[in-house]
DNA sequence: GTAAGATGCGAGCAATCGCTCACATTGACT
DNA sequence: AGTCAATGTGAGCGATTGCTCGCATCTTAC
C-alpha cells in the first residue's frame, strides 16, 4: 500500500485529482471498486463451475479457477483480501462476497459430497484452506497452477471426507 | 493500525515519545517485539508438542497450540500474520519463524505420518492451511477452541493423507 | 557536595496524505 | 455568438505521523 495515495493514483490515470474524485468520491471507492472487478472474474468462473454434473467435479473446478484468479496478480489478489475485511460495511462488496459463498454452499451440497451439519462453518472453512494455501502460494511465487490445484484438493477433500 | 500510532503508544504506555525512542529506534521495532513475543509463546507450546510420541500425537498438539494461541488475541494475531511479510527483514523475527518451520518438518517426517516427497511445500501448506482457518474463525468470533481444532485437525491430516 | 553519565521529556519539524473549492475548459443546443 | 451545464484542474488546507534534539531529571561514585 505504500506509494498507493490519491494523487499517485491520478498521476498515473492521467487525469487531475479533482477528476478522481468526481468518479471515485472517497479512497475506500477506489478499493471498492477493483475487488469488485477482480471478485467479478472470479464469479464468472465459480458459476461456470457450477455447471458441472457431480459436486466433486465442480468443487475441483471451483479451486482452480482461484487459483488461476490468485495467481494471474498474487499480490493485488492479498491485498485486497486484507482490505476487504477492513472496508466499513459496502453493499456491492458485500453482495459479491455473498454470491461466492452461495456457490459454494450449494456445492458443498450435492449428493455425492459427504452430508455435512454445520454448513455455514464448512463453507468458511472451505474458503479459509482454499484462500490460505493459494494467498501463501502466491507469496513464494509458485506458478505450477495444476500442482497446486492437486495439493489444495487434497486438503479441501480431505476436510470434507472428515479424516481424523 | 488506525490509531497505532508512535505517539498513541507512548501515551499508552505512560511515558514520554523521546523515551520509547530509546528503547525501540524505530516503529517497526515495536511491531518486530510484538512478533517475537507472541511468536515465542507460540513456540513454547511447540516444543512441548513435539515430546508426543507419535507425529499424529505430536501434529494434534501442534494444531491444539495454535488454535489457542490465536484464539488468544484474534485480532491481534491476525494483524502481526499480515505484517509479518511486509516487515523488511529482521534477523530475530526470521529465527523464531524458522524455528516453528523446523519443528513443524520434523512432525510431518516422524514415521507414523505418510512419506512426504515435497516437504517444504507440505509445511507451508500444512502451516498456511492453519493459519488460513485459525485466522477466519478469530475474525467471525469462534471461541470453542476444541471444535475448530478437530476441524483444522481433518484438514491437514485429510492433506497429509492424500485424499483426491 | 558535585561531577558525569544515563535516562526521561515533549515541543515541534518535515513530510505525507486525503480531500476541497474556486476557477478553467469543453461541448451541446439555440 | 451566446448560454449553460457538465466536466476537468491543481494549488493548497488541515490533519496526522514518524522522528529529532535540546534540555531536565535522576542515579551513581567519589
Amino acid at each position: 500500500m505504500d506509494g498507493f495515495s490519491t494523487n499517485a493514483v491520478a498521476e498515473r490515470a492521467g487525469v487531475s485529482i479533482g477528476s478522481l474524485y468526481q468518479y471515485f468520491p472517497r479512497k475506500e471507492a477506489l478499493i471498492g471498486a477493483l475487488i469488485l472487478r477482480e471478485t467479478s472474474l472470479l464469479i464468472e468462473d465459480a458459476e461456470a463451475a457450477r455447471a458441472e454434473p457431480s459436486g466433486t467435479a465442480a468443487l475441483s473446478a471451483l479451486i482452480r479457477a482461484c487459483v488461476a484468479h490468485q495467481l494471474r496478480r498474487p499480490t493485488l489478489a492479498r491485498l485486497l483480501d486484507f482490505e476487504e475485511a477492513h472496508l466499513p460495511f459496502d453493499v456491492d462488496t458485500e453482495r459479491v462476497k455473498e454470491r461466492l459463498r452461495m456457490i459454494l454452499s450449494e456445492m458443498l451440497q450435492r449428493p455425492d459430497l459427504p452430508c455435512l451439519v454445520e454448513i455455514h462453518a464448512a463453507v468458511r472453512d472451505v474458503t479459509a484452506i482454499i484462500k490460505g494455501m493459494v494467498d501463501t502460494a502466491g507469496v513464494y511465487g509458485e506458478t505450477d497452477q495444476h500442482a497446486l490445484s492437486l495439493r489444495v484438493r487434497r486438503a479441501v477433500f480431505g476436510y470434507l471426507n472428515g479424516y481424523s
